[in-house]
DNA sequence: GCCAACGTTGGC
DNA sequence: GCCAACGTTGGC
């Protein structure tokens, strides 16, 4: 038995990380998610697992690449480093409370899907789609095979 | 276990 | 830069 691929969508903010950058340097170990539901996701993973690249913070924000996802979750090391923005002085070795996954880079889009054009294809997109929901701030969420579909249709 | 205070996210 | 929405923390 095969599991089925799954489809996510992956926030970054263009200034710190962006769709070239994932191009430049081809994978990147995805550290620094410290929200427990966009953790849970990325344990959830599996290699070969599809990811929309989404820009946010930033003046068009919306869907720019595509993304593959290339390692199951292991612990972010960032964690255990006192020196790193990402330290957790809470979490340990023995136990690690936060993972992350490696994203290997597919292609960025010939246009930017921009958050305003998918708010407008809500009704398109089904009940649940997290990005748009109110208020939502996940960085990490699930997209559903048809969504994944139409929003790349879209391009 | 409640909830106020605080910090962060992210669109605008 | 503002601020609404949300998650987390910590006092009680």
């Amino acid at each position: 038995m095969t599991s089925r691929k799954h489809y996510w969508l992956m926030k970054s903010e263009p200034d710190t990380f962006s769709i070239d950058d994932l191009k430049k340097v081809g994978i990147e170990p995805w550290n620094g998610v410290r929200n427990y539901q966009a953790r849970n996701f990325m344990r959830a993973m599996k290699v070969g697992d599809g990811v929309l690249f989404y820009h946010s913070n930033c003046k068009e924000p919306g869907i720019v690449g595509t993304a593959t996802i290339a390692t199951t979750a292991y612990p972010d090391d960032t964690q255990f480093d006192p020196t790193s923005d990402y330290y957790d002085p809470k979490s340990t070795r023995e136990e690690p409370r936060w993972s992350l996954v490696d994203v290997k880079f597919d292609r960025a889009l010939k246009r930017t899907i921009t958050l305003d054009e998918i708010k407008r294809h809500a009704d398109d997109l089904g009940e649940g789609f997290a990005l748009i929901q109110r208020g939502s701030r996940l960085s990490v969420l699930p997209v559903t095979a048809a969504q994944w579909k139409f929003l790349l249709a879209l391009e």
